[in-house]
DNA sequence: TAATATTTTTAGATTTGTCTAATTTTTATT
DNA sequence: AATAAAAATTAGACAAATCTAAAAATATTA
């Protein structure tokens, strides 16, 4: 029932992009993976022995019922051990993934379980994802991304899409961060930019590429 | 300067059996290791080619100063963990080393020093094995082996040379932990038992291969 | 739809860490 | 000191995970 590192990262990847397009492709996980698309499907052939995958030679792919419950295990053992290091360890929250990277493949049940507990049972982590139970179980929340937001609606931002060190340097820059209040003043039709407001600072700008990438929360 | 996994083990186990006998040969690392000679021959070259070790083909070998400093910062990172499992996650005593030595691959300096800090740079583990600081320092303890103890002086545990499960087991089932007084009562010739008492328990009788293993800190 | 481009797979090589079996070196014993 | 025994090493193989280069299948487009 165990899995290597390097299914586990394959298992986690797949799942993360077939949320996005329901079928994912060799060239795109191969992108995702920074590998070669051979080294694919070398491995695509692994999972599918395995029973966690739906594959044929030459058709797009997905997980099965299996293969996500593995992915969420995966999930949730990452989640769980960033918020561990950023609410118990202090660290930055954008500096936390490659560690939490290496954490996840840690393979104690036993261990997730009593880390859970430690910290609380959060249904959170850091960046505002979703952590998911032992059940794999998430939580839902009313969220939506800053591009789709109405005019002059405040939202408070609940997580990031984009967790690349980038994108959260760029975050940090413009001073938004879990729990940020962002009110969306303008949408300029040219290249899809925001005006917006952040907490009490001035008007600021922001691409079309970060606006897709901030989700916020509106009670109600 | 980062090693692998396997590298580290081999480290940390070399470390440890050479400070028991100076030297150490293929046979009984391989031993150790749960691997075969052929497979040490293997490892043993690629630390000499990373200047860790002195050896020579043939002969009996040991770390040198590189290899020493790269076996406490293992010995360091086990022994955090440890402690992390025992006094936040709240496992037994003798549940936690597996974990450990998963836990202790994980690469990032940061984090272990983190970790340090997090816990209140403890200076002895959960089996009273000292903790390396992040300099390679190791804390001294007055202790001695029950097997050495004079008869009638009381002395508290303050650690277990052999932690594998087997003899956690045992230490459990006489209701022997870190911290516990113990007073040796009396010794038999014929095979190197013990009598001894266990704090307020009735006396009871353990062997000199368990009494070689506990060790005991007398105040003065 | 035929030619071209893209995507995916296969075949075969590489690296790391392991193994077995055979050989070499060292140590022990008569 | 010669021989036997033990210890250590080499040679060659294997599995996992990766790669490159070539071939096959699918998709695009002219």
């Amino acid at each position: 029932m165990g899995f290597t590192a390097s299914e586990e990262n394959y298992i986690k990847c797949i799942y993360h992009l077939q949320r996005e397009t329901g079928l994912v492709n060799t060239n795109s996980l191969a992108a995702e993976m920074n590998t070669r698309p051979a080294s694919v499907t070398d491995m695509l052939k692994k999972l599918k022995a395995k029973k966690l995958l739906q594959y044929e030679k030459y058709k797009a792919f997905k997980l099965n019922e299996h293969g996500k419950k593995a992915a969420l295990d995966v999930v949730r053992k990452h989640r769980l051990w960033e918020y561990f290091l950023v609410e118990k360890l202090k660290f930055d929250w954008d500096k936390v993934h490659n560690i939490a990277e290496e954490l996840e493949h840690v393979s104690s049940e036993e261990l997730v379980q009593r880390l859970d507990n430690f910290l609380g049972n959060p249904a959170f982590d850091p960046h505002g994802d979703p952590i998911p139970d032992k059940h794999g179980k998430i939580a839902l929340v009313n969220q939506q991304s800053l591009s789709d937001t109405p005019l002059k609606k405040t939202g408070v931002v609940s997580s990031v899409g984009n967790q690349t060190v980038q994108m959260l340097e760029m975050l940090k820059h413009y001073h938004i961060a879990l729990g940020t209040s962002i009110t969306v003043l303008k949408k300029f039709e040219f290249d899809g930019s925001l005006e917006i407001k952040v907490m009490k600072n001035s008007n600021c700008i922001i691409s079309e590429q970060v606006a897709k990438n901030v989700f916020v929360y509106y009670d109600q």
